[in-house]
RNA sequence: GCCUCGAUGGCUUAGGGGUAUAGCGCGUCCUUGGUAAGGACGAGGUCGCGGGUUCAAAUCCCGCUCGAGGCUCCA
């Protein structure tokens, strides 16, 4: 914090305009004037955040003693932003000049100016050697335990309206089977729907009876996929080269699946402009904690998801009626969300992560709706070839109950289409940006839910980033906004393939991730070295990412690994292969424990087999060297 | 963020006021082996970080970091 003080015969100010930072003030406030004061120019500073109180009791201090010294009874306490370039959040700011008035009072007679106001004032010095001083305050750090009451103030005031009303909203919870009708949660009869039970327990009865690690984070880390990076913020991980080619992989099959329907890909920034007028408003109404870094003069945070940059873009653009329904995609690496630590774990929820972000414009609610419609479809399906199936997961639709009773036999469709019963949540008006929303919830091995797909419609933000498209009349109208994200989270479907293979382990099945997820596809075994010419032959037959186990193990040996890295083929060649030209082949997915699938087959037909199995889904190339000797361990 | 619990070689772990186990992995050598771990030897640890108590702390106390569970929350 920095201080000028100035002992003057008198000051005056008055206010002239408000800036966007104004607080709001009583029109006595708007004059003011004090005789023989100390006129303290203040400009509350970053650091002082960290610390509110100690930064308003050194200040006191400060005051004190000048006041002191030159024998006077009267304060002003005059906000002075020009004092400092590393100025605090203008929150933070009044509640530290709030406090400094407050903590005076008592003894002198203080006026305070107003903060974020343009004001004219008149100064007369006096000019004698004490008249004018400056200071200069840093806080001690704020002790832990010992949080003000004025910095949890001032950290309340950041939370965004939307995260307030979320907590005053008031939820009806139904279900809606696919017949149309809508049961009352609470004595609905869910058998036969186990996973809805514990889905809706975990919603709204917020049952949680788990007291174990969830199977995903070991195995996440022994399939050497991702980890935990202690150099880092929680929720930041590292991905290794397996993990690293199975997000992109599935990066890339959702980006895919977007441009069939028509979405053009984009690109904007990761960090945006906290006092950005259109952004401060829709911050207030996302229900999620930012981060935040300063850069130089600019408060900046890191974005959520990838609506920002797509509205400011929409906003700028020229769009004919003929452009509709407009949709833009972009594969957010990262979006950035401050969770409560926690909050987190392993790849089920994270600080930093990668997601699928589509919007589209839409000319009106209709044509909203119909798009709801199909992407709803497409979400299914694209869930369905990730490897995660309507029957893991649990379908949950909130909305108004004006848009239900304006739209029943829609979302009694939703129900029909996905064949069993859904969740509903409704609320009597509404609290947030959107109308309509749905997620597809996957329940885990500990009965935990969390949202994969999930489209909304938004009716509010056209408003706010001034969106237009021009009509057939030539007229400006604002569009319906579909917000989608066709598969969730990338890691979060990680952590579903990995949670649903941990379940059926449990089951006694034998895990493994989707053939074309599979980093190594194919793991070619020789029996013994004078093999490897033909191990090597055979993989360079086979069209898929193929390696070689060429350690100086026994077979036994490599077979477990191959077993234990979930490798879905895994062959053996010794003599008798090499001699009839064939491949021995332990085909994972038909197998049970202990009792391996075995066929006896051509390169060719091994080739046949797995091409028909990964049609239509994306291809990369090894992720590590083909030789398993040269391979080095991540964990 | 709050409450509870935890942190010992790369990994999993035993122990616990007098600087410490074992298995896996890693390295060297032997073994050329036909479907879930062949054998021998060897290297590798200021016991998460910072303070305190003590003749002495990995061990007890405090703080911090990271992780797990709960509250809360979501893609």
């Amino acid at each position: 914090m920095q201080l000028l003080l100035i002992h003057s015969d008198y000051i005056e100010y008055e206010v002239k305009k408000s800036t966007p930072v104004a607080e709001e003030i009583e029109e006595s406030f708007k004059t003011g004037r004090l005789e023989d004061a100390l006129t303290v120019f203040i400009a509350v500073e970053k650091v002082d955040e960290s610390n509110v109180e100690g930064a308003i009791s050194k200040a006191v201090e400060e005051i004190k003693s000048v006041v002191s010294q030159v024998k006077t009874n009267s304060i002003m306490v005059y906000p002075y932003a020009h004092l400092s370039s590393n100025l605090s959040s203008p929150k933070a700011a009044i509640a530290v000049l709030k406090g400094i008035e407050d903590a005076l009072s008592g003894e002198f007679n203080v006026k305070r100016a107003p903060f974020g106001w343009y004001k004219a004032f008149k100064i007369s010095c006096k000019g004698h050697p004490l008249s004018e001083l400056s200071r200069s305050i840093v806080p001690d750090e704020a002790s832990g335990s010992e949080t003000s009451a004025c910095l949890a103030s001032v950290k309340e005031e950041v939370v965004s309206e939307a995260l307030k009303a979320e907590s005053t909203a008031k939820s009806y919870w139904h279900v809606l089977t696919p017949d149309g009708t809508l049961h009352d949660a609470a004595s609905f009869d869910f058998t036969g729907h186990e996973n809805l039970r514990k889905f809706v327990d975990y919603e709204i009865s917020k049952k949680r009876a788990v007291e174990k690690a969830p199977p995903h984070v070991e195995l996440m880390r022994r399939l050497e996929i991702a980890d935990y990076e202690p150099g880092s913020d929680s929720g930041n991980m590292r991905y290794y080269p397996k993990g690293r080619l199975i997000k992109s992989l599935l990066e890339n099959y959702v980006l895919e699946e977007t441009s069939k329907v028509g979405a053009m890909e984009v690109e904007t920034p990761l960090m945006y402009d906290m006092n950005h007028p259109t952004l401060k408003k829709y911050l207030d109404r996302f229900p999620a904690r930012q981060y935040s870094i300063e850069s130089d003069k600019r408060q900046l945070f890191l974005r959520f998801a990838a609506c920002f940059g797509q509205f400011l873009m929409n906003h700028d653009m020229t769009i004919s009626y003929k452009n509709l329904p407009l949709k833009m995609v972009e594969m957010t690496r990262y979006s950035f969300r401050k969770e409560q630590r926690g909050e987190l774990v392993g790849l089920r929820r994270l600080r930093a992560f990668t997601m699928p972000d589509m919007h589209s414009l839409c000319a009106d609610m209709e044509q909203a709706i119909s798009q709801f419609d199909a992407q709803y479809n497409m979400c299914i399906d694209v869930l369905d070839k990730i490897g995660i199936k309507v029957d893991d997961f649990e379908v949950a639709i909130r909305f108004t109950r004006d848009f239900y009773n304006e739209n029943r036999d829609f979302i009694t469709n939703l129900a029909k289409t996905v064949n069993k019963p859904v969740l509903i949540e409704m609320w009597d008006t509404r609290f947030f940006y959107f109308v309509l929303k749905f997620e597809f919830n996957f329940v885990d091995a500990l009965e935990k839910a969390s949202a994969l797909s999930t489209v909304q419609i938004d009716v509010e933000n056209a408003e706010r980033y001034d969106i237009n498209y021009i009509d057939s009349n030539g007229g400006a109208n604002k569009p319906v906004i579909l917000h989608c994200s066709p598969s969730g989270a990338i890691e979060r479907c990680i952590y579903g393939l990995l949670e649903k293979e941990a379940m059926k382990t449990e089951a006694g099945g034998v895990p493994m991730l989707p053939l074309w997820l599979s980093p190594t596809q194919v793991r070619v075994i020789p029996i013994a070295e004078k093999h490897m010419d033909y191990a090597l032959k055979v993989s360079e037959l086979l069209n898929c990412r193929v390696d070689i186990d060429d350690r100086d193990d026994t077979v036994g040996k490599k077979v477990r690994e191959a077993g234990r890295e979930w490798v879905p083929y895994v062959v053996v060649v010794g003599d008798s292969e090499v001699e009839n030209g064939t491949i021995n082949v332990t085909i994972r997915a038909e197998s049970q424990p202990n009792k391996p699938a075995k066929l006896e087959m051509t390169p060719a037909e091994l080739n046949t087999r797995i091409s028909s199995e990964v049609e239509g889904m994306p291809y990369k190339g090894l992720c590590l060297a083909k030789m398993l000797s040269v391979r080095p361990k991540f964990i």
